[in-house]
DNA sequence: GGCTCGATCTTTTTT
DNA sequence: AGATCGAGCC
């Protein structure tokens, strides 16, 4: 068994798999074999080591990688035992923690777990209690403040305290304080909850890590540079008693800086553990030579890279990564269909062997049209997703309310769906009346069903309130006793739910949204095996913690459409990137940051070294957005390829030339690399140009005051050039120290000069 | 209490 | 361009 298991891996591999005992860092190249790397891993630890499985535990970046790894795990040692091992995401397997341990918090384990859009409604009931303006202070914009100070274990007391400055902040503490009394009540956690809670429940109960740290004596860490603060810390605790800690990851392919993730971790993993063990993976499995040159093109003209790998492959050259110029967003798109068709005809890939990628959901609309218009099937990660649609949430807010009657945030929701006569008004005298009483809203509707005699509402109202109330604690009396299929069904069956559906939308619709319902039903069949009590419960949760690239259905033979974030981690024989332009990849909120640019630069090799065969690169010539045509540049990364690394595919003379009134003379030649070379300006559009040519000399210099357009006034840290250009760093009154590129940032300066 | 119309915003990226 | 939200109307 030992040298079978190993025989099938590289020295490195090798190296990696046995490297047992004490830290190990994992610096894997796209395609070198990770994931093998670390089943084999687990598989090593568990046949030849002689380990117990459940002391082992494995960390992914999605449900769908821990499936997988258990899938893989169950070929190399069997069934029974491969079912051992706590695999999952942080998440998930931070949620199997506190369902155990949340007690020791004083709270409740059957909390709920709210969902982005949970999370919004919660904040704007949190705006309504504090009489805040919502358009002064945006929900969205104060939860993303509130998510990223949980993500760095700061809580509500620590922000205020570094968060002195601005009145601001000051909005957002207050928020925060209400927002997680909110949550409390509500016996809801939010995901950043997740891991925050179960950093507090090992923090401040010491007994409760211990019993962890003995019993998982291994730990393993998948995609270890997008771990966030939390995270990182979450692991450290874990791992500090028995210091076997198997960390992979790729600087390179850090993306997630935007939600916390910090790719320090991983730089400081050697300072962290001074006698770790390095393995390198850089031979990569995956991808043609061509693909991997041009992959490495892109990636080497990056900044700052520590930790250089040099990828190599033994596969052949393989065909020519294209590069491609389309009209427009319909042309490009239109284009990549017509190709795909192509391959399916000439070259008998199968539609499922392509994906097409993009930076934004938003492009997906135009890719999702062409393809129809061809008849090509395909399959959309993410964009409106399953249980995000409105009657899909809604009956799940019932489950949710049946598991949980304090959840008055699914209350709320649900309290007039489908319509029953309880209108805003009603709504709000209803919670008013449960806060004056001090009491969750569901024991308001049981006082009120009690027949209490204070309650302020006349007759036809109470009656409609009642009858929503009957609904629910019919359920929660079947809650136990029945599958939860059978929930579902009495619940559609009690609402008239498919009746309701045709009254809101038609039949037509209500047909589709039918459909859905089923879906979900078909869903709720999956737990028929598990004791009752437990079926809802595990199917919240279920539904809480999936993720859109989770339910990728590999077996039909569709084309996918995903964007470049959820790609990763995934492979297919083809793929074309499209939308290569300044905005949009570069995103135009990434391009005055360094730090950020540079991220979009790993995002475009992300995309890259996800092709094993076949590597489109497209963009359009002008692209509509916001309603807004505008003409578009290149992306600048193109010009980091060598011109004969790539094949500019000849411009087809279409028939669908701009409509007339509008010149084509305006068009410009193809810019293949030599004229997209270097930063020069270029004056492809009338849009976005350069303000300034090559700057030579620093304009900035320390103390200079200047204001930026978004970021406000600020004072000039320090400058210098870089690659042709200068960096300014800047320290903004409200937004902080950021490191701006002087060409792009727009910055003016104020005196004094 | 629900409807229609116009204004306003949207698009980063997600567990 | 399309969706969402608010104001004003029935």
């Amino acid at each position: 068994m030992t040298t079978l298991l190993l025989e099938t891996l590289n020295p490195a591999q090798q190296l990696a798999v046995q490297a047992i005992d004490g830290p190990v860092l994992v610096l894997a190249g796209p395609g070198s074999g990770k994931t093998r790397v670390l089943t084999h891993r687990v598989a090593y630890l568990i046949d030849v080591v002689g380990i117990d499985p459940f002391n082992l535990l494995a960390v992914t970046f999605t449900n769908k990688a821990a499936r997988e790894m258990k899938v893989r795990l169950e070929e190399l040692i069997g069934v029974d035992r491969a079912a051992a091992p706590a695999i999952g995401t942080f998440h998930s397997l931070c949620v199997r923690f506190l369902r155990r341990d949340i007690v020791h918090l004083g709270r409740e384990r059957d909390f709920a777990i709210y969902d982005a859009d949970d999370q919004q409604r919660l904040m704007r009931r949190v705006l309504r209690d504090l009489k805040l303006d919502e358009k002064q202070y945006p929900p969205r914009a104060i939860h993303a403040r509130i998510s990223s100070a949980k993500n760095e274990l700061v809580g509500p007391q620590e922000y205020a305290r570094l968060n002195r400055a601005s009145y601001y902040d000051e909005i957002v503490v207050r928020c925060y304080e209400r927002y997680q009394a909110l949550l409390r009540e509500n016996n809801a956690l939010d995901f950043d909850d997740l891991l925050f809670e179960t950093v507090t429940l090992f923090r401040q109960h010491a007994t409760v890590l211990e019993k962890y740290q003995q019993r998982y004596i291994y730990l393993m860490v998948d995609e270890y540079q997008d771990t966030n603060r939390a995270q990182y810390v979450l692991v450290r605790d874990l791992a500090a008693r028995r210091r076997n800690l198997f960390a992979v990851g790729d600087n390179d392919q850090s993306i997630y800086a935007w939600r916390g993730a910090d790719i320090r971790n991983i730089l400081r993993f050697e300072e962290d553990y001074p006698d770790a063990q390095v393995v390198l993976l850089e031979q990569n499995y995956r991808s043609t030579q061509s693909i991997l040159d041009v992959a490495q093109a892109l990636i080497q003209s990056g900044m700052n890279r520590k930790h250089a790998k040099n990828l190599w492959t033994e596969n052949a050259a393989g065909v020519e990564v294209s590069l491609h110029e389309g009209y427009d967003e319909h042309e490009e798109a239109g284009w990549v269909a017509d190709e795909i068709a192509r391959l399916r005809e000439r070259d008998s890939f199968r539609l499922a062997d392509c994906a097409i990628m993009y930076r934004t959901n938003a492009q997906s609309r135009v890719v999702e049209e062409a393809l129809q218009r061809r008849g090509l099937p395909y399959q959309i990660v993410g964009g409106t997703r399953f249980y995000e649609r409105k009657e899909i949430k809604d009956l799940l807010c019932y489950l949710r309310l049946i598991h949980n009657p304090y959840d008055s945030i699914s209350l709320e929701r649900i309290l007039n769906v489908p319509v029953r006569g309880i209108g805003a008004r009603t709504e709000e005298m209803l919670l008013r009346w449960a806060n004056e009483m001090g009491v969750p809203v569901y024991q308001a509707l049981q006082e009120l069903a009690a027949d209490s005699e204070t309650h302020p509402f006349n007759a036809r109202t109470r009656n409609a309130l009642l009858a929503f109330y009957d609904v629910l604690s019919g359920m929660i009396v079947m809650r136990n006793q029945c599958t939860l299929l059978t929930l579902l069904e009495a619940i559609l069956e009690r609402l008239t739910f498919r009746e309701a559906l045709v009254h809101e939308y038609g039949p037509d619709e209500a047909d589709e949204r039918w459909r859905n319902v089923q879906q979900l039903a078909n869903m709720a069949s999956d737990f028929v095996n598990m004791p009752y009590e437990d079926q809802l419960p595990a199917f919240l949760e279920n539904v809480a913690l999936i993720a859109d690239v989770d339910s990728i259905d590999q077996d039909a033979d569709k084309v996918t459409c995903i964007t470049l974030h959820q790609a990763k981690g995934l492979e297919y024989p083809v793929v074309f990137l499209i939308g290569l332009e300044e905005g949009l990849l570069p995103h135009s909120r990434s391009i005055d940051e360094r730090d950020k640019l540079e991220e979009e630069r790993r995002l475009l090799y992300v995309g890259s070294t996800r092709a094993r065969q076949r590597l489109y690169l497209l963009y359009a010539f002008k692209r509509t957005s916001f309603g807004r045509t505008n003409n578009s540049t290149p992306s600048r990364f193109l010009a980091s390829i060598p011109p004969d690394l790539i094949k500019q595919s000849a411009r087809r003379q279409q028939a669908e030339r701009p409509p007339h009134g509008e010149s084509t003379t305006t068009r410009q030649p193809v810019r293949t690399q030599s004229t997209l070379s270097g930063t020069s300006g270029r004056t492809a559009n009338q849009g976005r140009q350069r303000t300034n040519p090559e700057p030579t000399e620093i304009r900035f210099l320390p103390g200079q005051q200047v204001r930026h357009a978004l970021f406000g006034a600020g004072e000039v840290v320090s400058s210098k050039l870089i690659d042709g250009d200068e960096e300014v760093t800047v320290n903004f009154a409200t937004r902080g120290q950021k490191r701006l590129l002087a060409s792009f940032a727009h910055l003016e300066k104020i005196s004094p000069e």
